[in-house]
DNA sequence: GCGACAG
DNA sequence: ATCTTGTCGC
């Protein structure tokens, strides 16, 4: 996949005040309105899909799609967006520190995988809070690279908009393949919810408005949500996902779109499926 | 100086 | 993220 700007690739030899003035960059480059032909309902999972039948993981590519039936056209829409969940496994040495990044790209279309793909790149840099596209986005894009289809959507994992300078991980990648994204974090990274999040019920969502830690937007100002994707009925002990918009999708949409592609999961498939295909990569990869 | 911080 | 078994509750 061609980058639409190559010059904005998140390079980890830069020093911190580059990386930081790179953000600015991408947070200006970025469209936080609509701007894709996407419909919630045209992208939704309905059925949550087994996990073991989505790895193939010894054969990545043309194989692996075969495997998930692509092509045997059996009543879906081949023409239906395509939704590529993005998620990272890591290779450790023997003193358990990590050795290597296994990114692994996962397409979906009308609710079907119909692709897999992934790639291990040495790491470069530690993990650093708000520089996290400096140390995964290069592993990602070279799993995008090697992923066949074309996204219409990709859903990252991590923050977009919802960032000190307003570009996360999934802003950086959707701005560099000018691809329609979100991200789909796990915990908040910055930001503060309207309401508080304990205990919610499937489906409940709130506004996460800017403070004083974002440094790019006016205190107040909606740069993503949290949402309930998944509750157990009696005790609320599930925490929310917090998502935010990456590139040419509005927050709003953003959370419909990843309520469209869960499926009875904390997680939307396409990101659970990412996930255990780069754990199966990993662990196919020591012996 | 202290706190806070996606994966 | 990763190191890790059983276990309590849907």
């Amino acid at each position: 996949m061609d980058l639409a700007r190559p010059d904005l690739r998140p390079d980890p030899s830069l020093s911190r005040d580059e990386m930081e003035s790179l953000q600015r960059d991408i947070a200006a480059a970025a469209t936080l309105d609509d701007d894709h032909g996407l419909d919630p309902s045209t992208v939704a999972v309905e059925e949550a899909a087994s996990l073991a039948d989505g790895l193939p993981p010894a054969r990545d590519g043309a194989q692996a799609r075969l495997d998930a039936g692509a092509g045997s056209a059996d009543g879906h829409d081949p023409d239906a967006p395509v939704v590529v969940g993005l998620d990272q496994a890591f290779l450790v040495d023997r003193e358990g520190a990590p050795d290597a990044a296994v990114s692994a790209a996962v397409a979906f279309r009308d609710g079907d995988v119909i692709e897999f793909a992934s790639a291990t790149t040495p790491l470069s840099i530690p993990y650093v809070p708000g520089l996290l596209a400096f140390r995964e986005g290069g592993p990602i894009l070279a799993a995008l690279d090697a992923l066949d289809v074309a996204p219409d959507l990709l859903v990252c994992d991590g923050s977009g908009r919802i960032h000190f300078r307003e570009a996360g991980l999934a802003t950086h990648v959707g701005v560099l393949c000018d691809a329609p994204s979100v991200g789909v974090a796990k915990s908040l990274l910055c930001g503060e919810p309207d309401e508080p999040t304990d205990g919610r019920p499937a489906g409940w969502r709130t506004p996460i408005r800017a403070d004083d830690a974002v440094t790019t937007a006016e205190p107040g100002t909606v740069i993503g949500h949290a949402f309930q994707s998944r509750q157990y009925p009696n005790s609320g002990r599930v925490n929310p996902l917090y998502v935010s918009p990456g590139h040419r999708v509005s927050a709003a949409t953003a959370v419909d779109l990843v309520d469209a592609l869960c499926a009875g999961y904390k997680l939307p498939e396409p990101t659970r499926f990412a996930d255990a295909h780069a754990d199966a990569v990993k662990r196919n990869a020591d012996r």
